[in-house]
DNA sequence: ACCTGAACACCGTTCAAGT
DNA sequence: ACCTGAACACCGTTCAAGT
């Protein structure tokens, strides 16, 4: 099923579609023409390389998160807006964050969503440094919690019995077998036996949520302690977007 | 130079060694072959497999953080140097993070700092749900740090020339590059040129700080509004290891 | 018990050649 | 302008064979 022709979209798409199904490692130039109905080699002179296609691709579903207007809803509601549908994209996309630490991912995707972030801080009322590291703690956290969401999918993928010489089963799976470690710590026993039975997706998302919120109060007490401090009420901010041009870089 | 003959702890170091040097992608059993002057498949019956001895040397790592006792410094205290010391950590090894976000990584080591991890927040005060979810804020501040961390060594690594074709200069560096992008955004160019002539080392300390302490603060007040609020001075919790084992798995 | 060497099925990428 | 095919230098891994 060939194509008409080749364009870098429907390339960065199908590398999209390949990554969410078969994760970072599932990637690979063959498989992407074999996808294309092209020759392994046909998409070099579209994107250049493999590097700068998850570039692409990582950028590109950076754009993919909404921009809540903090003068609409408040700067609270924007930042918790913003990182709850950013958590729901790094779901989407578990390959992003792995990416993102190995390949130097910059694009307008990225840059248009942390304007976005800077404008909703700066209606909380941080400016300066304090609005660098406002940002710069909401995203970390973002970060991290993509990680999670990582380290849960690799979890799945892993099929490995890591323990076939140890004492007792042959062909445990690495979740019992990481339970069979953590319980030989006090602490991490007390911890899993009071979380047995609870609905897994349901603790994760009450995980986040406290997470975001322990943040949120964390940086409005700042913003107090500055003396700085604006109202959670919606201010006045516009938020122009960029001047145009080309979102992808051209090769 | 070959050596009386191979084991694990002297393979898995070595792995660490070219990870530290050369990144996630550098490393290849062939290379770690030749560094310790055996056959490229001599380690295989000592780790199994690459993803092994990658889980390995992850879980080794994990193990280098310090364990601040709470009840000697106060549990902010301790919290604060634990993460510190993680983040010093995941700057000497750069690679960790993108081998926790691709594959399962568990072990002795991840696992006696996340129980000293609890017995920190415990001593705050923290119980039950709230001590998994105020473990896991600190936590996932770290991985997201860690991030931000393997992204500036991404670039650094980046020697790629993004734009050949776009007007103007044709051999630019990534960061240039990224900055015209950036510019292109009020709030970001706003904030760039208020950056210009900071010491990034200072500035990267400092953002990392405000976070750590933002996130603190939010602790903080969460224990205050539940009530179980505790002192931040130092209360007696003793912290017992786990009851010994081999860290590794066997094969 | 520990290691080697050959072999297999993969990779990313370059480049001359085609249309 | 866009694509193919052959070729090159790599990979991880298995496995029979050696000691």
């Amino acid at each position: 099923m060939p194509r008409e022709t080749l364009n870098r979209d429907q390339i960065v798409q199908a590398a999209i579609d390949l990554l969410d199904a078969e994760g970072i490692e599932g990637l690979s130039m063959r498989k992407l023409g074999r996808q294309l109905g092209s020759a392994p080699t046909a998409m070099y002179w579209h994107v250049g390389n493999k590097e700068n296609l998850v570039v692409l691709a990582a950028d590109r579903v950076w754009g993919e998160i909404e921009r809540p207007d903090p003068a609409e809803v408040g700067w609270r509601a924007a930042a918790r807006a913003l990182v709850h549908d950013a958590h729901a994209m790094t779901l989407r996309h578990p390959w992003l964050i792995t990416a993102v630490s190995t390949h130097f991912v910059y694009g307008h995707g990225l840059a248009g969503l942390q304007d976005h972030s800077y404008a909703v801080y700066e209606a909380a009322g941080f400016t300066g440094p304090d609005l660098d590291w406002a940002v710069n703690t909401a995203f970390t956290f973002l970060a991290g919690a993509a990680i999670d969401d990582a380290v849960k999918a690799a979890m799945v993928r892993a099929r490995i019995r890591p323990g076939r010489g140890e004492e007792g089963s042959a062909e445990e799976d690495v979740v019992t077998w990481a339970t069979g470690i953590a319980s030989r710590y006090p602490r991490l026993r007390a911890r899993l036996e009071a979380q047995a039975g609870e609905d897994p997706a349901r603790a994760a998302r009450r995980k986040f949520e406290f997470g975001v919120e322990a943040i949120l109060d964390g940086l409005e007490a700042r913003l107090a302690a500055t003396g700085t401090a604006a109202a959670t009420a919606p201010s006045a901010t516009t938020a122009p977007g960029p001047d145009g041009g080309d979102p992808r870089p051209r090769h």
